[in-house]
DNA sequence: TTTGATCAGCTGTAT
DNA sequence: ACAGCTGATCAAATG
């Protein structure tokens, strides 16, 4: 970590060291109190199977329930976090009480209606009969996710945990999205919440609490489409963050100074929900994050952080400079004023005598979805300047110029560097071949190489699809679908749907909607056209990749794109070979392009249910030694950025089953993509384990 | 739309 | 008088 403030930092004789102060700050309100589990019998159930018990900390407790944070440290992981806390160098960090944590002010107890409330407003809600048809689709989804777990533990529990809204007379205490959120919490791996409870956040307690955002959002969004009378399903990313601040699913809940521990620089972020979530940035809409704001006292407000939309942008083309207009001032009914110094512009103008630290995340317009925008983190700049200016309105506004501190590796840089390779103003450096692909493929793949004197990877035909040469019949005969325009969401008689539970894979966005283990895409015997938008796994390259020479892992895929979670990136093309080839090649020791769908492995450690293999109709050996496409080069990784699942493509037929790599999360770009190759559940003749290089704190050591 | 900051008002306790 | 909590109001501008 470059920004270690804090305990480490001494400071130098005579010197106020501004960092220690600024750092500390006086609880404000409620600190979250994490009980032991030291009396298992108050725990719901033991299994860790409801981890959210849910009551106000002051009471009253239904009987049986006593009060309970929704996630709880056991003394194993207490010591856990003790010791991890060790630095490298073998210095103990005091990890300190809970209560010296500092929570945002609004830090949110997990409320639980004791009354008799949730009848009524379910009745409600089912009257008219609609609400049950819609519900019985949820079911038959819960049924389905479930699949993998085969016990009955994710009984649902009718939704008692209604945020209390005011207003809206009770409509929005509709159960679904609660009642969705609670199966969704209950399926993740009790570990996380160990991981998650630790006051200082760790890459992992980031990670997990994205990836719990990302699945609960996309299914908040499936539920939309088929139902869009549900209470706050309008805005899926908002009403899965409120969920996830309500039950205390997030990292870094305490808002500091400075470098976010388990938050890198260069990490990028598709909502304004998420940079909450990480501890980043807590308004859920204002641009300017600040602490202590008393005014009238000697108590300063100071900034922590911005976020720069690009909307005011003055075109400083130094990306290490950012010039930021301050708030206020565009009152919709009032109309435009002059904007105040008060608020987070006062917080700034003392932030910059004070010279702390602020976290600066850039806002661009996402060029796959130019309705969106993309956050990109880049580090930590202090603010050299501030003045008074005239808008085009006429009125004033305050202007504030931040310069990026040294020494912190390069992040919105390198955006603008890609920029520039697009815009033909700057070439690529190192550039073999502008297209691997020789065109079989709609964009170019480049071949990079700026490490070494490596020319190129040995020979192989570029070919961006499977080759099956004995495709054998498919396990059940099916027509496919007649939806002349496309599948559309709501449309209970496409069978393509019903196949996928109900839902379709994949976001109006092409983002894979649910983890379930098989996405069924439709295919050659289905009318709808190739647009539809369940096919989004046949449409070819979309992102802009490159191959490149590593370091240390021969040659890899990275991207140009930015991508987002749950992105299609590519199948894995080649030739599909059955078991006894398989066994020939690897006595041969020519095993290194075989993707093997039997291996097992890890794709999500945060769904236990998710750690085995996806169940696929048969087992699928592809080689890519002679024949493949981009995916050939992506290199193993035990903490993987990429997931792979199988794709079933109606067709009369023949088995049409593809292999599709999916983004598990935000990948920035030109950051290497990997997934996990797993192991093989015994070795065969002559295989031998080949040595993991990923520098992975998980690695396994090795794969194959 | 939601969140977080702020303010006004309330309550019980200490001075 | 004061701390601490609760509910109402406000500002911010997202997707």
């Amino acid at each position: 970590m470059e920004h270690n403030f804090g305990q480490h930092s001494v400071p130098a004789p005579g010197s106020f060291d501004k960092s220690r102060v600024l750092n500390i700050k006086p609880i404000r309100t409620l600190v979250p109190v994490f009980p032991s589990p030291s009396n298992p019998s108050s725990l719901s159930n033991p299994n860790g199977g409801a981890p959210f018990v849910c009551v106000s900390p002051s009471g009253p407790y239904p009987t049986g329930v006593e009060p309970l944070y929704p996630f709880f440290v056991s003394p194993e992981s207490q010591r856990l976090s003790e010791k991890n806390a060790q630095t490298p160098g073998g210095r103990h960090v005091p990890t300190g009480p809970i209560s010296n944590a500092v929570p945002i002010n609004s830090f949110r107890t997990p409320t639980r209606d004791t009354n008799g409330d949730v009848g009524s407003s379910r009745g409600k809600n089912k009257n008219g009969g609609q609400f049950t048809e819609e519900d019985g689709y949820v079911e038959m989804n819960e049924v389905d996710a479930d699949d993998g777990t085969g016990d009955g533990s994710h009984k649902r529990k009718s939704g008692r945990q209604g945020r209390k809204s005011k207003g809206a007379g009770g409509a929005s205490s509709n159960a679904n999205p609660e009642a969705v959120a609670n199966d969704i919490f209950k399926s993740i791996n009790p570990l996380v919440f160990d991981v998650l409870s630790q006051p200082d956040g760790s890459r992992d307690s980031v990670t997990y609490t994205l990836l719990v955002y990302e699945v609960l959002k996309r299914k908040l969004g499936q539920l939309e489409e088929t139902a869009r009378d549900i209470a706050g399903a309008k805005r899926p990313d908002l009403k899965a963050g409120a969920l996830m601040l309500t039950k205390g699913i997030r990292a870094n809940s305490k808002k500091s100074f400075g470098a976010v521990s388990g938050v890198e620089i260069g990490d990028i972020f598709y909502f304004r929900i998420e940079l909450c979530l990480v501890g980043l940035h807590a308004p859920s809409m204002a641009g300017i994050d600040y602490i202590g704001s008393k005014i009238s006292q000697e108590e300063e407000p100071l900034a922590v952080s911005i976020v720069s939309s690009g909307g005011y942008e003055d075109n400083v083309e130094d990306g290490d400079v950012l010039i930021y207009t301050g708030q206020g001032g565009a009152n919709k009914e009032k109309g435009a004023s002059d904007q105040k110094l008060e608020r987070g512009n006062l917080a700034l103008e003392k932030s910059m005598h004070r010279g702390n630290d602020i976290r600066v995340m850039r806002g661009l317009t996402d060029l796959a979805h130019p309705t969106g925008k993309v956050y990109i983190y880049d580090g930590l700049y202090k603010i050299q300047n501030t003045w008074v200016e005239k808008a085009k309105n006429g009125f004033n506004v305050f202007k504030y110029k931040l310069v990026r501190c040294p020494g912190q590796p390069a992040a919105y840089m390198i955006w603008k560097s890609i920029q520039q390779w697009t815009e033909k103003k700057a070439p690529r450096t190192g550039v073999i071949l502008p297209d691997l692909t020789s065109s079989a493929e709609k964009i170019p793949v480049c071949l990079v190489n700026d490490v070494d004197d490596e020319k190129g990877p040995a020979y192989f035909t570029y070919s961006p699809t499977l080759k099956n040469l004995k495709p054998t019949a498919p396990m059940e005969s099916f027509a496919g679908c007649s939806c002349i325009g496309g599948c559309q969401p709501g449309n209970h008689n496409c069978p393509c749907m019903q196949k996928n539970g109900g839902y379709l894979s994949y976001s109006a966005m092409g983002i894979l909607a649910d983890l379930k283990s098989v996405v069924y895409e439709c295919g050659p015997s289905c009318q709808c056209p190739p647009t539809c938008r369940n096919r989004v796994s046949q449409g070819g390259l979309k992102i802009r990749l490159e191959v490149f020479r590593t370091k240390d892992k021969g040659w890899g895929l990275r991207s140009w794109d930015p991508i987002r979670a749950g992105t299609f990136i590519c199948e894995y093309a080649g030739e599909v070979i059955d078991n006894a080839r398989v066994e020939e090649l690897v006595g041969e020791n020519e095993d290194d392009y075989i993707f093997d769908s039997t291996r097992i492995y890890q794709q999500l450690d945060i769904f236990p249910s998710d750690t085995e293999a996806p169940k696929i109709p048969s087992p699928l050996y592809i080689t890519a030694k002679n024949e493949g496409n981009v995916a050939r080069f992506m290199n193993h990784s035990c903490s993987p950025n990429v997931l792979w699942r199988p794709v079933v493509r109606e067709n009369k037929n023949e088995s049409d089953l593809h292999v599709a790599f999916y983004a598990i999360r935000h990948i920035p770009p030109m950051m290497e993509l990997t997934y996990d190759y797993g192991t093989v559940l015994s070795l065969k003749a002559g295989q031998k384990k080949k040595k993991c290089s990923c520098g992975s704190v998980k690695c396994r050591g090795y794969f194959c």
